[in-house]
Formats: structure tokens, C-alpha cells, sequence
DNA sequence: TTACTCATGTAACAAGTTACATGATTTA
DNA sequence: TAAATCATGTAACTTGTTACATGAGTAA
């Protein structure tokens, strides 16, 4: 899985939480953890299973520093050094992983549904529509007074469910 | 991660393998690997410690009957049970999952360019756009005489990678 | 004082990755 | 006959998931 197999490589999890602490103050993992949760454009639970481990595999790279804040609830605070920096950079803007077409279940699902029956296709197609607009209505709901980290990805969320919705209105057609 | 938590439940490359021997015949689980190993719209790596599993468990489920064919090099050939093409049929048709954005490497990284020094967004949004086209470029060159199911995605492969283009545009003018 | 939220973390489990092992069949 | 391809599979490892445990701070 590591493209560029060198010190630097962050997984896709690893990336987004570094750059989750990058544009953020007084960052914690559990911070993090809601960030994932609440999001509706990453498909991350969020589940402390994989942020911590993973922020301990950052801190033992040295791209992540800790503060303790002092409270009593072991409260670490958390920063990039300027390797995570760095690393964080070269991540984001690696035109390879960018460019990648990433799992879509959609798309998966669209293929299938040609081997279906007319009305198994029908129904599948109509019930995802419903689904879709519903999830339009949503995230155009969720978008006012966004940082512009989380508004450009649900601007991009937003574009892909039309571009869905037009797919569906082109593929009823036959 | 079960959304419907019953005994239907299919993981996204289970969902996959089944649709793909359901659409084909003489598939085996080598078969299955060499078309997630070449698809360029399909995101797993076709890896035998995935897709060995995964159909051990398929059949273990009475999702997949398996039929020796005689050769001495213990080849099955895969074929869907009823129960399997019921179990498909509900993973491929639910609304939930079809709907839902999925991972997209592209959205990821388009939030955090915006934190970027404009020197560094230019350079990764130029690099990105690139890879992009020569991927364009190579869909297009692959989608002749595809399968319905493939060229399906292969259309929604390019439909993405377009409107991707369009935002790097949009997003130049900033 | 009870309940909710903030905060860290582990344990058991599920599932994917790379790399390897083994052997049959086909093609150059 | 040598190399490539077809075919099945395991082993070690990584990483994500759910569920649980623990306790501090805050608001009803």
C-alpha cells in the first residue's frame, strides 16, 4: 500500500488527522474523534480504536507533539511539528493519491444494477434518488457558517450527489 | 459497521465478488482477483488473502456453490445459490449504501489546499489536474467494448474525474 | 446528585495488504 | 524446455470497528 515507501508516508486516516490538528487550536484526540464522527463528507466513525493508535503511531514519528494542559483528566494538546508539517504537505498534495477514484458505492452499485430486472432496477434506482435528495437537502443544510476545510469537501460532496442525480435521470431513459 | 445487522449482511467486496461471478460463468475465485486487480474503477488490490477469505466465508454462508471441475489443479467453479442472488440483490438495492459519498482522496485533500500558502495550492491543484487528464485519457481508451456492469462505472469513473476538472478550474479563479 | 459531555484508552474482532508457497497448464 | 499464466491458498502484519472501562468537569 505505501506508494512512496519512504519515512514520510501517512496513510489516508493519518493525513486527515494531521491535517485536522493542522488547521485547528488546542486540538485533542478526542476533538478529533467528533471532528470525524459528525462529519458528513469522511467516512470515519471516528472510533477511538483508530484515532488513538494512530495518533500514537504520529507522536512516535515525531510528527505530532503533546502538551499536557494541566487538568486533571490527562488533557494532551496537540500540534504538528514541522516534520508532520511536512509530511503533512507531502500528503495532500501527492498528485497520484489525488487523482485516484477512491471507493464509490454508487458507482459499484450502478454497474450491478444493469444485470438487474426492469423493476428490481426501477425500484433500486428511485429509493437511491429519494436517498440522494435527502441527503442533498442535508448537507445544503449543514453548509452555512462552515470552516473552508469542511465547506470545500461538502461543496464536493454536494457536486457528486447531482452528478448522481443526473446519471439516475440519464439512465431512466433506457 | 452491519447496517442491517441480519444474515444478509454483505461487506462492500463481498457485495462485489458476488456481482461479479454473478454476471459471468466458469468464474473462479482467480477470475475474481484478475478483474479487481486490472479495474481501474474498482479500488481493491485483488489480493488472494482478500478475495480467498471473503469466498470461503460466501460459501460458508450458502451464498456461493462451488463445483470442482475435474482438472488437476482443484479449479472451482463459483456460482451463486438462491440465497445468494437474494443477498445481492439487497446489498446492491439498498438505498443507504448507495447513497452515501464514500471515500474520495480527492475530496479529502481539496479542503485542506484551501490551508495552503498559494504557492503550494497551485503547485498540488496543477499536479492533480495532470494525473487527472492522463487518467482521463486512459478511461477513454478503455471503455470500448466493455461489459454493461464495467462500462457503467467506467462512465461514472470519468463523470467524477470531469467534475473534479471543473472545480480545479473554479477553484483557480481565487 | 444525577446526567451529560470531555477525555483517554484497551480488548476482541473483522478484514484488507504484501509476500510467499505450491503445483498444473499453456505458449514461445 | 523454459517462461508465463492459471489456480489455490497461508502467514505475518496493519489497521479499522464495536464495545467496554475509567475518570474529570459541567449543567439540570
Amino acid at each position: 500500500m505505501p506508494i512512496g515507501d519512504d519515512a514520510t508516508h501517512l496513510t489516508e486516516i493519518e493525513g486527515a488527522i494531521l491535517s485536522e490538528i493542522a488547521h485547528r487550536q488546542n486540538v485533542t484526540a478526542f476533538r478529533v474523534r467528533r471532528a470525524f464522527e459528525v462529519s458528513p463528507s469522511v467516512e470515519w466513525s471516528g472510533s477511538a480504536g483508530a484515532i488513538y493508535p494512530a495518533i500514537r503511531r504520529l507522536r512516535t514519528r515525531g510528527f505530532l507533539d503533546g502538551q499536557a494542559t494541566g487538568d486533571r483528566r490527562a488533557t494532551v494538546s496537540l500540534r504538528l511539528t514541522p516534520e508532520g508539517e511536512n509530511a503533512m504537505v507531502a500528503w495532500a498534495c501527492d498528485p497520484d493519491r489525488a487523482s485516484s477514484v477512491g471507493l464509490d458505492p454508487f458507482r459499484l452499485r450502478a454497474g450491478i444494477w444493469t444485470t438487474l430486472t426492469g423493476q428490481q432496477r426501477k425500484a433500486a434506482m428511485q429509493a437511491t434518488e429519494v436517498s440522494i435528495r435527502a441527503n442533498i437537502a442535508f448537507l445544503e443544510g449543514y453548509l452555512p457558517g462552515l470552516d473552508p476545510v469542511e465547506a470545500a469537501r461538502i461543496e464536493l460532496s454536494l457536486a457528486l450527489q447531482r452528478l448522481r442525480l443526473a446519471y439516475l435521470e440519464q439512465a431512466r431513459s433506457f
